[in-house]
RNA sequence: GCCUGGGUAGUAUAGCCAGGUCUAGUAUCGGCGGCUGUCGCCCGCCGGACCCGGGUUCAAAUCCCGGCCCAGGCGCCA
């Protein structure tokens, strides 16, 4: 930096991705880092980027001062600088407005070889991109992705607690399997053993007998050795359950969240869906609801056949989606296959009030009704091989008032990857944790 | 846990099936030089790699065995 050409107090404060042509004729300084060097010599272009977008400075050599000239010569891709100059419509430019820098000064400098190509030249594995997580992420279509899921958290406690709902937080460190079923993480808990919690499931039932809506959006973890694009061993849930509600009720606030959150993405989030090349449009609601009994029939048809009974498996959902594109229930599974806490059907106990969301082939949340009467809970654990002693924190509360209440879970990263249309869950994660990988 | 596929410069790949012509090609990257309108800038020069161990062979990046690491599918689930 030299000696009268420090930005004057004049010079605005913008983002890259605010150097608009509206901006013309303004002095602006801008902070951000460098996205690429273009130096034909006399003439130098600087692309800067921050997570508003990118912006192109040009500057000149010629007449350029010693101290820009050395910040020019040395500089890197990804270095941490400030740049000033003034606005101009520049025709010539592909982005129809850029900066004549007139200076430039680098606040953290980026070595000169890096380990991955941020502007996307050279593809990068899976790997080498989550092994450089932080440059990866630099990437403007990654960056988005992440841009719309801080809308998604937004939308969803705008939603729900428009609805009434209360957000709560329970433990992550538990000391008992809370549903049987998955796998969970055993930890070291000052000597004793103690896990990490898979759902809020029996924390956010009982909380409905003081809050009586409540929402949880929090981390889980699961031990399960699953190795497919749509399992992690940490995943964000989005928990619901409410009182004097039923399974059918909480459908309709799944549903009317899902398309409040796409609305909200549409009006918030159009340059990050561009940069992703997604069009997005909001489901309808009602959504398409099929019971378990007409998605065996339908199967049949398609030619698979299927034994009452079981739970449906990835290849039976694969050619469901086939017939169901977007977004879909499967209600009323056999209570057999389902935790202890479903609420079985009245009139055809062997069915539950259960349902899950679809989209395509993708299981994107879980729920029902559940079991509110007491004896009926201790029927269903034992019936289940649990042990009732291990839940009896759990099932005094159902002797202190507990109405028919009924709740959902759901994957927030794979509601993430539906809006995002990316195949592969932890690329919608800023650090994901899988089988595989404990670092960075 | 089971099944399939794969590991070549910092990154992404060609070569492997049909061993020798590989002192391993290309792109990107980094260094140096040149270039006043680039926008995947361009041009020239330079730099950098066969996952580890063993075996077969006159000869191994290439074939065989073992190990380590990874990707995907399934099961299970969100």
């Amino acid at each position: 930096m030299v000696d009268g050409e420090k930005p004057a107090a004049a010079s605005k404060e913008v983002r890259p991705g605010s150097v608009k042509p509206e901006l013309d004729g303004q002095r602006v300084a801008i902070r951000g880092w460098v996205h690429e060097v273009r130096d034909l010599g006399s003439l130098v272009f600087v692309v800067l980027r921050d997570r508003s977008g990118l912006c192109q400075a040009v500057f000149s050599r010629k007449g350029a001062d010693a101290n820009l000239q050395a910040a020019l010569d040395g500089l890197t891709r990804e270095s941490a600088v400030r740049v000033w100059g003034v606005v101009k419509v520049a025709p010539q430019s592909r982005m129809g407005v850029e900066v004549r820098g007139d200076g430039l000064e680098v606040l953290a400098r980026a070595v000169e070889r890096l380990p991955y190509e941020v502007t996307g030249k050279v593809p990068a594995s899976m790997t080498t991109r989550l092994d450089h997580r932080i440059l990866d992420l630099r990437k403007p279509a990654n960056t988005a992705i992440f841009l719309i899921a801080d809308t998604l958290f937004d939308a969803i406690r705008e939603y729900l607690r428009g609805e009434g709902f209360v957000e709560v937080r329970t433990p992550k460190i538990i000391a008992t399997a809370t549903e049987g079923g998955a796998a969970l993480f055993k930890v070291d808990y000052f000597g004793r053993e103690a896990y990490l919690a898979q759902s809020p499931q029996l924390y956010k039932e009982e909380l409905v007998t003081v809050f009586d809506r409540v929402f949880e959006i929090g981390p889980f973890f699961r031990a399960e050795a699953s190795h497919t694009r749509r399992h992690v061993s940490e995943f964000t849930s989005v928990d619901i359950e409410a009182a004097f509600m039923n399974y059918e009720d909480v459908m309709r606030v799944l549903e009317g969240m899902v398309v409040h959150v796409f609305k909200r993405v549409l009006d918030e989030r159009r340059r990050e869906l561009e940069l992703l090349g997604v069009s997005l449009r909001p489901p309808r609601t009602p959504f398409k609801r099929i019971t378990y009994d007409e998605a065996l029939r339908e199967l049949e048809e398609l030619g698979y056949e299927k034994s009452w009974g079981g739970d449906l498996e990835t290849p039976d959902l694969r050619y469901l989606a086939k017939r169901h594109t977007g977004f879909y229930f499967i209600t009323h599974f056999p209570t057999a296959i389902k935790p202890f806490y479903i609420q079985p059907d009245p009139s055809n106990p062997s069915v539950s009030e259960s349902f899950d969301l679809m989209y395509q082939w993708l299981e994107l949340a879980s729920g029902g009704t559940r079991i509110s009467d007491p004896s009926l809970l201790r029927q269903r654990l034992t019936e289940q091989g649990l042990n009732p002693e291990s839940f009896k924190h759990h099932v005094a509360v159902y002797d202190y008032g507990m109405p028919v209440h009924a709740g959902w879970g759901l994957g927030f990263e794979r509601l993430l990857m539906v809006i995002t249309r990316i195949t592969n869950i932890r690329e919608v994660i800023l650090f994901p944790r899988d089988r595989f990988r404990l670092t960075p």
